[in-house]
Order: structure tokens, then sequence, then C-alpha cells
DNA sequence: AACTTAACGTAC
DNA sequence: GACGTACGTTAAGTTA
């Protein structure tokens, strides 16, 4: 086998880098995406190519030769950021730990560097791979050279090169001097793009061929511009042109990387905030496992429970046969009170033939010795992710784990929640331990992923570990969330919050099999019928779905007028269809099927799969560390987003029924983000309006058009509506003009209304970003924490999306906050009022009871009470209230 | 075949 | 690029 270099452009890569990956930042706030990104290309070039040989090249700054020849060379080029300038030493430095062959040249640029290399390493029996996404490196390309761009994992060879350009890659360079190149000033010959130069290229066969052509060519606009731009197009081929005569060196030993500097390495990657990169060997500190104990006889269990007695923290964790919750059954509950000796006790695993293992105790048996303990007030438990392990000994232990539960992963979440991961493992791993994955425990279990086959010794050891490791990481955040101020939003409103999302969770919501039934034969009927009518249309057969292949239909068969485009190409979203509407037929029924076909698949046929046979109802999960502002989220299914606002989507509401006797309550703030902002900026009219109970709304209208109330259009309030809603969300006039499909000069001038008759919402929106700017936080009323790092940063794009979010994160967040805050005071209200009302859902605004008629009135005192009385804000929180026999809005 | 990404659309 | 926060589906591309 002939034996391959591999040659990496490296400044390419730190740029591609830096704008492919995601922001990120280590502890000091340093900004390290361009890094993170550059290794990971390394390291994918390592793993996958394992090259034998491999250098990387580096620009160097300095006074390029180029720019001698001509003074405008990426004269256009913006100088690099800030945020990616502090990076570079550290890549150099990565690749100096990696022991890998680097080369840097003043004056000189990496692709010359590259050229070079190729020059004296070619012509013999070997191939060479220039790592790159440049074109102007294309030039390399020959029968031993190829050019393997990782980021898009494409390799462009001399055939790919032709098939691509339609010129020999020896062609290429004469082929840009024609084209020039905007991003590095090159000139070229204006007006000559690549077809154009391509064609050239090819009758002519090279860059002086075209120019003693010159003469023989009919006169034309192309033919005048190439004579003036003689002189440009030459001096581009100049300026493109590799300098191949650079020194690297000569002999191939000079591209033989060394085996990395581990220590270095590790080293760097801790500098960096890398924490899953650092070796584990390296760091971890390892678990003292001799204090694991397997709990397999009743005298075992006694002394477990002897253990408890004077215990003020109860670490749990229990280990079942499945994910689900309403699949799953216990297998095993691990325990700790301190870091010196924890439990695991096996009640649930399983022989190679299914039956019940030997030695185990009765799970009965275990519940009811640990009963008084786990159901006690008084003794906190904690454990990670609680709220599975309370359903789990809800739903299929009958046991009610009480007291605080405090979770260390919602700990982890208030503490830092742009962070990536909050699953055990990778929180230890930055606390030093490292845990057994779940995965490897499972691995060579006869039916995959089921912890009743795992054998009990391996189960003791993975379960402990987990009961250990939540002790360590809550040892560690509880000072931090004290030190951040969020103790009391923990205490009192994250943590029980738990059991009460657990209950509505375990609760569900009856659906009813028989509309949903009923409405998908309805919708497939119209979905089948529009799909024959478009296609039928068109003249021929496609695949509706797919925006690409209705994209060729509208705006190249039908040649209609395209809109916006997208990344990939035209776009066929809601917005270009209305427009396209009155030119042809197909638009609307285009539209029309869009609406069914996402009722029928996200919704109808997804709420019916979920639905429990047993019971008849849907059980969503309440995710409480998902979202950046404090906000739950809801998913398997997702019960936030049921559709209400069209007809049509407002039927599947009707699927959603209370159980036999009972009615739904639904309670929702009014105008709750605008009574927050309200709160937060003390506009007087804003305050004003509010206290007064007025039509926020209409009120906007009136004064932003100057009428009398009486005399308000809906047209006017939906106008106002609008802007009301872009306040909070930090809207521009590009957004606002968009949203109301007016100009941007008209939506500009509204903007402008809005914020002389509301002063004081101005002033609040530049007192949070500036504030922000200084401590790279923002705060909710109940002090939850989001971090912006990206509010300082150079680039506009992400700073000023860090901007929107300072303003819009407050109101939010607090929102989120005042409704979790009214969930956590009505549900212990309504049982101290011996009121049956059960919550099953919260949908951000808004809550939603099931109950006995009979109790309505009552519960909508106590409901009201809880959720307007939540916090006390500067203007009133008002609830209304909605009472129906299914989720439908009449 | 299993995975990821892009486009799209639903809610507040 | 341009209005914040989510979740989920489908098509189409990528990787094993």
């Amino acid at each position: 086998m002939t034996e391959e270099v591999y040659l990496v452009d490296g400044s390419a890569y730190i740029y591609r880098a830096y704008h492919a990956v995601a922001p990120l930042s280590n502890a000091e706030g340093m900004p390290t995406h361009a890094v993170f990104g550059f290794l990971n290309i390394l390291k994918r070039l390592l793993k996958d190519k394992q090259p034998k040989y491999l250098a990387v090249a580096f620009d160097m700054r300095g006074k390029v030769f180029r720019h001698e020849i001509y003074p405008e060379y990426k004269a256009n080029r913006p100088p690099m950021p800030d945020d990616l300038a502090v990076q570079i030493p550290y890549i150099k430095e990565l690749v100096h730990a990696m022991n890998i062959p680097c080369f840097e040249i003043e004056g000189i640029e990496a692709d010359d560097i590259i050229a070079a290399a190729v020059k004296v390493l070619s012509g013999q029996e070997r191939k060479i791979v220039v790592v790159s996404g440049d074109k102007d490196l294309l030039q390399l390309v020959d029968d031993t050279v190829v050019m393997w761009d990782p980021m898009k994992n494409k390799v462009m060879d001399s055939d790919a090169v032709e098939e691509k350009y339609h010129v020999k890659p020896e062609q290429l360079l004469d082929c840009y001097s024609l084209m020039g190149d905007s991003s590095d000033n090159v000139p070229g010959v204006p007006g000559v793009g690549p077809k154009t130069a391509e064609k050239l290229i090819n009758e002519h066969g090279t860059l002086e061929g075209v120019y003693e052509a010159l003469g023989s060519m009919k006169k034309s606009k192309l033919r005048e511009r190439l004579e003036e731009n003689r002189d440009k197009a030459f001096l581009s081929r100049e300026l493109i042109r590799l300098k191949d005569d650079v020194d690297v060196p000569s002999r191939l030993s000079g591209y033989l990387p060394k085996s990395p500097d581990e220590a270095l390495l590790n080293d760097l990657y801790t500098r960096l905030g890398f924490s899953s990169m650092v070796k584990i060997e390296s760091k971890a500190v390892p678990i003292p496992t001799e204090g694991f104990k397997l709990v397999r006889t009743e005298d075992e269990l006694q002394s477990v429970v002897t253990s408890l007695q004077g215990a003020d923290l109860l670490v749990i964790d229990t280990e079942t046969s499945s994910l689900d919750v309403s699949r799953a059954t216990l297998v095993g509950i691990s325990l700790c009170t301190d870091l010196q000796s924890s439990w695991y006790i096996p009640v649930g695993h399983c022989a190679e033939d299914g039956s019940l293992a030997a030695g185990q105790l009765p799970a009965s048996t275990v519940i009811e010795a640990l009963r008084p303990y786990l159901e006690s007030t008084s003794l906190p438990k904690l454990g990670h992710n609680i709220k599975y392990d309370y359903s789990i000994l809800k739903k299929s232990c009958n046991l009610s784990l009480k007291g605080p539960l405090y979770d260390s992963m919602i700990a982890a979440y208030l503490i830092e929640s742009g962070r990536r991961s909050l699953k055990l493992d990778d929180l230890c791993l930055e606390h030093g331990l490292a845990l057994t994955p779940f995965d490897q425990v499972v691995e060579d279990t006869k039916k995959e992923n089921c912890f009743a086959y795992v054998p009990i010794d391996q189960a003791c050891k993975y379960s402990c570990e987990d009961v250990y490791g939540a002790l360590l990481l809550w040892q560690s955040y509880e000072p931090q969330l004290k030190e951040l101020e969020q103790l009391e939003l923990f205490l009192g409103v994250e943590t029980p919050l738990v059991p009460i999302l657990a209950d509505m969770e375990l609760e569900g919501i009856t659906v009813s099999k028989a509309v949903l039934g009923q409405l998908e034969k309805e919708f497939q009927t119209e979905l089948d019928a529009l799909e024959g009518e478009i296609c039928a249309l068109a003249g021929y057969n496609f695949n509706i779905q797919s925006p690409k292949q209705l994209g060729v239909l509208l705006f190249e068969e039908l040649d209609l007028p395209h809109g916006r485009k997208t990344k990939t190409g035209y776009s066929t979203d809601m917005k270009v269809l209305e427009k396209l509407a009155p030119k042809h037929e197909i638009p609307a029924k285009i539209m029309r099927y869009r609406i069914l076909a996402k009722l029928q698949s996200t919704y109808v046929k997804k709420l019916k799969k979920l639905i429990d046979p047993d019971s008849g109802r849907v059980h969503t999960s309440f995710n409480q560390t998902v979202t950046a502002t404090g906000r739950l989220s809801s998913s398997n299914p997702n019960m936030q987003n049921i559709p209400i606002r069209t007809e049509e989507g407002n039927r599947i509401r009707h699927a959603f029924v209370p159980a036999k006797g009972l009615v739904f309550l639904s309670a929702d703030y009014s105008q709750i983000d605008l009574r927050v902002l309200a709160h937060y900026s003390q506009d007087a009219a804003l305050l004003h309006a509010f206290r007064n109970g007025e039509d926020i709304h209409a009120r906007t209208a009136a004064e932003l058009f100057a009428v009398s109330p009486l005399l308000l259009t809906s047209e006017m309030r939906r106008v106002a509506k609008s802007i009301n809603f872009g306040i909070v969300y930090g809207m521009s006039s590009f957004g606002l003009s968009n949203q109301l499909n007016i100009s941007r000069r008209e939506a500009s001038r509204f903007i402008e209304k809005y914020f002389h008759l509301y002063g004081g919402v101005k002033t609040f929106m530049e007192k949070v970003v500036e504030q922000a700017r200084i401590d790279e936080y923002v705060t909710t009323l109940l002090n939850r924490r989001r971090m912006l790092p990206e509010i300082n940063v150079k680039n506009k794009t992400q700073r000023e999306f860090a901007e929107r979010t300072a303003i819009n994160t407050p109101i939010q967040g607090s929102a989120a906050d005042i409704i979790k805050l009214a969930m956590v005071k009505v549900v212990p209200a309504l049982q101290r009022e011996n009121l049956s009302a059960r919550l099953l859902l919260q949908i951000h605004d808004e809550l939603v009871f099931e109950l006995p008629e009979s109790e309505l009135k009552e519960t909508q005192e106590v409901v009201r009470d809880s959720m307007e009385g939540a916090l006390q804000l500067d203007v009133p929180l008002i609830v209304n209230f909605e009472i129906g026999k299914s989720l439908a809005k009449s």
C-alpha cells in the first residue's frame, strides 16, 4: 500500500471552527469554541484516517508578499475577531501537545506552505491528502494529490474537480484569475463569473490562450471587459498562484507525528474547560467501593434500617426494568446517608430464564422496612432526577416518598443552566469521579437495556456509585446555591414542585380514542383528496411533504416568483405560500394539506399511540431542567403545544375529556408577561393601565393610532397586540414588518411611537442590557439566573441575540417563577380545603384541573387566591377561568 | 439500518 | 441576519 501524507490547512480550519461551533467558554470566560472545533477536526482526522504522516500549516502574521504586488490584497477582510484571536495560541499549543509537525513561516500563508510541501513530496510512490476546504488549494490536485474536506467529508480528486468546475485542476489557476475572488479582494475581470471563466478556459486552454484569441472574438461586452482588464487578470494570477518555493522539510521524517504528550494535553484541556476530554485516569478519584454493601437478608436489611436512624439526609436511587415509568417495575434500591457507606437492596433481578433470581428479599418486605423513613416528612431525600424515583415508588410500590425531595440535577440546572449535560455521569466526571456507564452495565444482558438482567454484584456497584455520586454533587452544589442566593428558589419553588409534577404526570389526562379515530378518518380522506388534486394540477406525482420537491414544482415547473431562500433552496413555508395563493391554485391546496398533515401526524396519530390502554389516559413528562429561562417543558406528548388557534386544531382539543362525572377547570393568567414588564419597568402608562383593569392591547392601539377607544377597529388592536408581544421578545422593525406584512418604515414608526408612549419600557430595556454587559448574566424576580457570555462579543449577530435574550429572559423567566410558585401554593391549598381537584397540566401561563362540578365554586376561589397571590407585584395579577367538558375553546 | 440535520409548524 | 422559549415530524443526507 502506498503511504499517505496528510497536510492540514490549519488557518482555514481555525476560521471554520470558529464559525461552525456554537460559542463556548471556560470558567474564566475565555472563548474556547474555535479551539474545540479545531480539536474535533484533528481528532476526527486521527481516528478516521490514522495517518502515518501528518503536518499542520498556519498563516503567520506579518506582511504577506502578496501585499507587495497588490496592496489591496485581502483589504476587505475584517480583522480577526478578538474572541478568535485569543484562541490562536491555544490552538498552536494544542497541535504542539499532540506532537504533530507544525509549520509557519513569517509573511507566508498556510496555502503556500502546503503547496511547497506538495512539491517536495510528490512525484514519488505516495499519495498526498491536502486537508482543506479552500478552493484555491484545488490547484494542487493531480494523480497523486487529492483534497479532503473533513467538515463535509468530501474528497476531491482530479475527476471531481473536473466534474465540479468543468476544467482540469491545472487550469483552475487561470480560471480563478478571470473570476477573481471577492473574499480575498482579488480583482479578476469584472463581469466574469465562474460560468464565463469556465467557458473561456475550456475554449482557449489557458489565460494566455484567452488573450491571444481576443482579436478573433466577436465584439461584445465580454470582449470589451477582457481587453480593459488584461492587467488585472494577470495580476490576479500572480496573487492566486501558490508560492511553492518556501522552506519545508524535504524528507518524509519531517512529517512524522509522535505520540501525544498526555500530560500537556490534560493540562491544556483543563485550562480550556474541556472536562470531558481530560483523560479520566489522570484525574479521577477512585471510588471507595469497599463502602458498597449488598443487602440480601433480613438481618442485613435491619442493619440498614438501624443506620438510617438519626440520619439528616437520605440519598436514594431506584433501579428499574424500564426507563418508562408506566412499564417499569422495581429491580433494586440503593441508599446512603454519607460518603462512607452505601447499600444496594436487590428485589427484582431476574435469572437468565426470566424467573426471579435467588438471594433477594421480597420487594414488599424491603418497602415496609423502609417506609417509615421514605415517608418521613422530616427526613430530606436526595436523588438525581428524584421525580423518577418518586414516581416508581408511588406507582409500583404504593409508597409516597416524602420530605423535601432534593434533586442534584435541578441544583446543577439552577447553578449553570446553560450547561450541555445534566447527566449524573457527566456531572460526576467534572467532580473527578468516573462512574460506570449505564450502557456498560447493561451491555451483556440477555434482554438488552433491562436492568433486571444485570448480575446482582455488578448492579450493586453501579447503583451504589449513583447514590455516592449524587451525594458528592450535592455537597458541592448546596454551598453554591447559597452563594448565588438561589437556595430559596431551590427550596421554596423547585423542590416542592417535584412531587407536584410527578403527580400530574401520573394522573395523566383522558383522551378519547373514539374522537381521535373519527378525526383521523376525516383528515385522511381530505389529505388523500388533496394529494390527488395537487398532483393532478402539477401534472406529475411528487412528495408534497418534501420542501425540496415542492420548491422545484412551484419555482421551476410553474415558475412562480420565489420569496425567501433557505440554506438549501427555496423556502416554501406558509408565509411564502400565502403570497403565491392568488397566482395559482396549488399553493392554497398545499397550505391546507400542510395544516392537516401536521395535525394528523403530530397530534392525532401520536396521541392515539400514547393512550394508556388501562386508563385511557396519556401521561406527559414535565421536565424541570430543560429551558434556559426556567419554564417547564413537556414531552411524550408535548401537552404544551396542543393546537388552539385554528378551527381544525381546536377539534383535537375535543378529544381531551374529563373523567366521568368531572369537569375541567382552566385558570390562566391574563397578560402575565406584560404585567411582569410593567413591574420591572415601572412605566407609568403600563402601571396605570393594569391597575385600572384596562384591555392593554386596546389601550396600546388607541394611543398608537391616536383614536378614541370607541373607534378602535379589530385591525388596530391586532397591530397593537403584535407590538406588545414583539416588545417582550426584543423585536426589531424588521421582525415587526415581517409579522404584520407592512413596510419596515411603517414598522419603525410604530415602534418609535410605542417607545414614546411607554418611555419607561425603553429605559428598562436599556438598563437590563447595560447591567447584563457588566454581569454577563440576567436574573428573574426569584433570582433565577441565566448566563449571557455572548453579550460582550464582537460578533454583532451573536451579541444582538444576547441582548434580546437579556430583555426577554427576566420577563419570561419571572412569569415562569410566578406560575411555579402558584403551583406550589395551590396543590396544598386544595388539600387543606378538602377539595378533590387534581392539577393535570401547566401550559406556561395556565393551569388545568380536573374536578367534580359540585366543587367548582370553592375550587375556583382557592385557585384564584393561590395564583393571583403567588407573588406580590406592583400591578395586580389576574386569573381568568374556563370550565368545560373538553379542552376545546368555544 | 441507524443516525444527524434542515425545514417546517404547533404552543406560550 | 433580522422576535424570545420549547417539542416533534418528515425528508434527505451521512455513516456504519
